[in-house]
DNA sequence: TGGATTGTTAGACTTAGTCTCGAAACCGAT
DNA sequence: ATCGGTTTCGAGACTAAGTCTAACAATCCA
């Protein structure tokens, strides 16, 4: 387990870039709305090259999902540490707290139809679901039904959202 | 209600593109596949100009969920006809049947992650959701608890999509 | 014949996302 | 100090989706 890569990594080091973006965006966001800023003015604010949010950001829309992705990548860790599944929900839950609200859901109340904003969410609802299924799999070793078993996850993912 | 405007319409008529845009993408998307066609192709193909397409299509991904559309919009006539909603969906259920697959099921197969595919058909769930949230607050006008409501709608468009 | 209305088209434009290549910044070893 | 190796950063070209405008074509009605 590699934990923070010391201080010898091998390349040219990285200029905190990552934050940097983040923050600009989240201004931007702000300022205007989420559809109304282009990558270009994003990553002009943050002094770093149109190339460089690629390399951070797969898309515009990851943007809005910083926080939950911090969420769902613990939550991994805590169901593959062994954790029952109503267990790792609820610590993590918790860990985020309601003062952590993702941009995605103040921008959605800002613009007109949020459709594309949410239609970029569903990859994590998507993922949460997968591994709340996996978990769920091994809990229940003996109950095979495939679609009972989706169905018990998708209504806690929704849940979850809710 | 305006059954197919008869034959006396003001302006122009319609050169029956849209039905020759749908061909001609489903042509396109078996032969290659959905991401891998453009609309300049299936536009090409149909012997139309791009901005026609846009003409009679919001979207590329609305060409996946044509038969979606038409069942969502049935669903909603009858609802909106005070059927209950339990009837309601089970008639269009019905009447779709099992050799009307929509192209994006089949498309989502070929594709590798079919991420984009399930994105341009999460507005059709939220819409299906709305409808039936509404009729269902129609039906149960007592019943004011909106959170329950919206969780007994989701569940049941779970149940569709399955 | 001459509007009024509607469908169609061409083309420019914006933006997200991909790709390639070269330069910059760091490492360890010679 | 210099030489590879490795990684990030940046510039620019490129594709494709989607928007917009303004012109053109076909039809109806008067």
């Amino acid at each position: 387990m590699e934990m923070k890569s010391e201080h010898n990594a091998p390349g040219r080091p990285r200029a905190s870039s990552r934050d940097t973006i983040e923050e600009a965006a989240a201004e931007l966001f702000l300022e205007q709305s989420y559809a109304g800023t282009t990558i270009d003015e994003i990553t002009q604010r943050a002094g770093v090259s149109r190339a460089t949010f690629f390399n951070y950001f797969a898309s515009k829309g990851d943007l809005l999902w910083i926080d939950a992705d911090h969420a769902i990548e613990r939550l991994d860790e805590r169901l593959n540490a062994g954790d029952c599944v109503s267990d790792a929900v609820m610590a993590v839950a918790a860990e985020v707290g309601p003062e952590r609200v993702p941009l995605a859901v103040t921008q959605s109340d800002v613009m007109g139809t949020g459709d594309e904003i949410v239609a970029s969410g569903l990859p994590r609802v998507a993922r949460v679901s997968s591994l709340i299924r996996a978990a769920l799999s091994r809990e229940a070793a003996g109950v095979t039904g495939g679609l009972e078993l989706s169905v018990r996850a998708n209504s806690l993912t929704g849940a979850i959202v809710a």
